[in-house]
RNA sequence: CGGGGUGUAGCGCAGACGGCCAGCGCGCCGCGUUUGGGACGCGGAGGUCGGCGGUUCAAGUCCGCCCACCCCGACCA
């Protein structure tokens, strides 16, 4: 390709819209250009990039036995009714309707896609296991769009399906999607880790993310320092403390004038925070006929709520009636007996309220709470003995520096880009719509499904927060839109421009296109543009370059140049190339 | 959705108190010089000043409404 008819140019200054570093060097360099928010352009570079990360998704999905096939971008909404999805997506789902006036969306995944092709097609256990998958374009109306192509609302996904006559034959392809999937983030020189991860919306029995780890990720890790522990914050477990057993002591109401919150209270009465119970209210939209309902969260007063885990807690009182949570009003707080800044569980009205209280509360004796009385608090509840909860379940944040609960280590707290995700679904989807198979006693059953994503263009961004320096970007040879970049520095006699162009025709006609900047600039100009676009490889022939014996090779991630005869240019090419190929799998 | 910020040429920005033809740097076009780490000179092109409405003799500048984008939070496979 040559530069002279690029159709992107380099930018100098940084757009005053990017502030992390992939998203800067991405614009600058000319690989992406903005349309709206969360919504890019893929310019003619970062499409070779993505086609070869493209590719080796391909390569690795074929060596765990997946097809590739193509499902819509727009979907009809009735199979997105059938599975509930279409209510629990909310505004997240972009709908619109088709000129005769049936609803429409835009793919944000493709379960129920999948489910839908599987009751057409799959009658037997002779035909299972299968492994379907496709990248393909998603849209996702996120609210906040942010970090250039780390987190966007319209995005293509590697996004494959599993069908399976059994748990058994799921667990095997999940186990192969956790090695192919790392096998590819490996391929990239993305390193990343696997956490144990909530299954949210997808729903379904486990899941693992892919957490590229990097301070400007937007999720919070836990990691154990001394065996494999791994978990997102949203579902990490920790080793609670032991309370020392205690008798029980008689409720006493105090006087605590103006100690609304855990910090006043205690300071207030010089006790512990976790010597006092915290109570956090929050509304539960519910599915639509019903009305919105207050959860009452009780923890010890020095826990934070993790509302992922207060949510999954409820999905079985609630029949997954939950669609989201927000912070409940005074107001509301009032209307089932409860005072702002001095309520407890005791004496409210239950039948307003689903009350959760977080299990440690079973062994933490004597704790003071809130009266229910603005300025009153009582020494001495008891959860079972004074108050009664409809959930007691581990309801409490990991913080950075807990107790790992499978060891005697620590977790320590990181952030992380998701870049990619596993799901173990059971039979939530087929179920929905009737996929089912016969087994070898002739009778129906449910095809089990697994569902397992890579999101592309963010892959591509963290690659490149990964591999860069001051000057730009440095790709990993598995992933450069060139594999070498060739640099001509226009000569008064024409000899550099000669040579060049011999090389030019030579790589192209041994399947080696190069980024081959033929234009009129200065040689300052074309060095900047060549570290900044980051192909591993260059190649300058100049005067200097031919009066030194040849051309000018130089890794874009080392100082050293060293010169070449132009006869053993393309040899030389040849096996720098496979040194690059080398080293890459050795990531 | 709440809080904060920004919208002036392709990019980065300046344009007190309202006042004639709206500027600067980079980039772009032409000519010349230069030619190994973002050259120099001369000459050019390029603008609905985010939009609509208002105040005024006069609005990029003041007022109102709206829109877009960015950041923090809420939210989120």
């Amino acid at each position: 390709m040559r530069m002279s008819k690029l159709f992107s140019a380099t930018l100098r200054d940084v757009p005053s819209e990017a502030e992390i570093t992939s998203h800067q060097l991405l614009l600058r360099a000319g690989y992406i250009r903005q349309l709206g928010a969360g919504i890019y352009s893929y310019l003619p570079l970062a499409q070779r990039v993505i086609a070869r990360i493209e590719n080796i998704m391909r390569e690795e999905m074929a060596t765990i036995g997946g097809q590739e096939l193509k499902m819509p971008v727009v979907h009809p909404a009735d199979v997105w009714q059938e599975t509930g999805r279409w209510d629990q997506f909310g505004d997240e789902m972009a709908r619109f309707k088709d000129r005769t006036g049936h609803d429409m969306v835009l793919a944000v995944t493709h379960e129920e896609i999948v489910a839908d092709l599987a009751l057409r097609e799959i009658q037997s256990y002779r035909q299972l296991p299968q492994l379907i998958f496709h990248i393909q374009t998603k849209f996702r109306d996120d609210p906040r769009p942010r970090a250039g192509l780390i987190r966007v609302r319209e995005f293509t996904m590697l996004d494959s399906y599993s069908l399976d006559r059994n748990q058994a034959g799921l667990d095997e392809q999940y186990r192969a999607h956790y090695e192919a999937y790392f096998r590819i983030f490996n391929r990239c020189g993305l390193p990343v880790r696997s956490v144990g991860s909530d299954t949210g919306i997808m729903g379904g029995l486990e899941a693992h993310e892919f957490m590229y780890l990097t301070p400007a990720g937007e999720d919070t890790l836990l990691f154990c320092n001394q065996c494999e522990y791994a978990a997102n914050r949203q579902v990490a477990t920790f080793r609670k403390p032991d309370p020392p057993a205690e008798m029980l002591q008689p409720p006493e109401k105090v006087a605590t004038p103006g100690a609304a919150t855990i910090a006043e209270l205690a300071a207030y009465l010089q006790i512990s925070p976790a010597q006092t119970a915290k109570a956090v209210f929050l509304m539960a939209e519910l599915a639509d006929p019903l009305p919105p309902r207050m959860v009452f969260a009780v923890l010890r007063g020095d826990m934070t709520l993790n509302e992922t885990k207060l949510v999954n807690a409820l999905g079985t009182a609630s029949s997954g009636a939950i669609k989201s949570l927000r912070p409940a009003r005074d107001d509301e707080i009032v209307a089932i007996g409860a005072s702002p800044g001095y309520a407890s569980p005791i004496g409210i009205d239950r039948e307003k309220a689903w009350v959760v209280a977080d299990d440690l509360l079973t062994r933490a004796p004597n704790l003071v709470a809130g009266a229910n009385e603005a300025g009153f608090h009582l020494r001495n509840t008891n959860l079972g003995r004074d108050y009664q909860a409809d959930i007691i379940a581990d309801i409490a944040q990991a913080e950075d520096g807990a107790p790992c609960p499978s060891c005697a280590g620590t977790l320590d707290a990181s952030r992380g880009v998701e870049v990619g995700n596993i799901f173990k679904l059971g039979s939530r989807y087929t179920d929905a719509l009737g996929a089912s198979f016969l087994d070898e006693d002739g009778l129906p059953r449910s095809i089990i499904m697994g569902s397992y994503g890579i999101g592309v263009g963010r892959l591509m961004a963290c690659i490149a927060e990964e591999h860069h320096d001051d000057q730009g970007l440095i790709w990993p040879f598995s992933v450069t839109p060139y594999p070498l970049h060739l640099v001509m520095l226009s000569s008064r006699d024409g000899s550099a421009e000669r040579e060049s162009e011999a090389l030019y025709q030579a790589l192209m006609d041994a399947g080696l296109e190069p980024l081959y900047d033929d234009r009129e600039e200065r040689a300052g100009v074309k060095f900047k543009d060549a570290d900044l676009i980051g192909i591993p490889l260059r190649v300058t022939v100049s005067t200097r370059s031919l009066q030194s014996g040849g051309f000018e090779f130089k890794r874009r991630n080392q100082e050293e140049r060293w010169i070449v005869p132009a006869e053993d240019a393309l040899a030389v090419i040849r096996a720098e190339i496979e040194k690059l190929e080398a080293q890459n799998m050795g990531h």
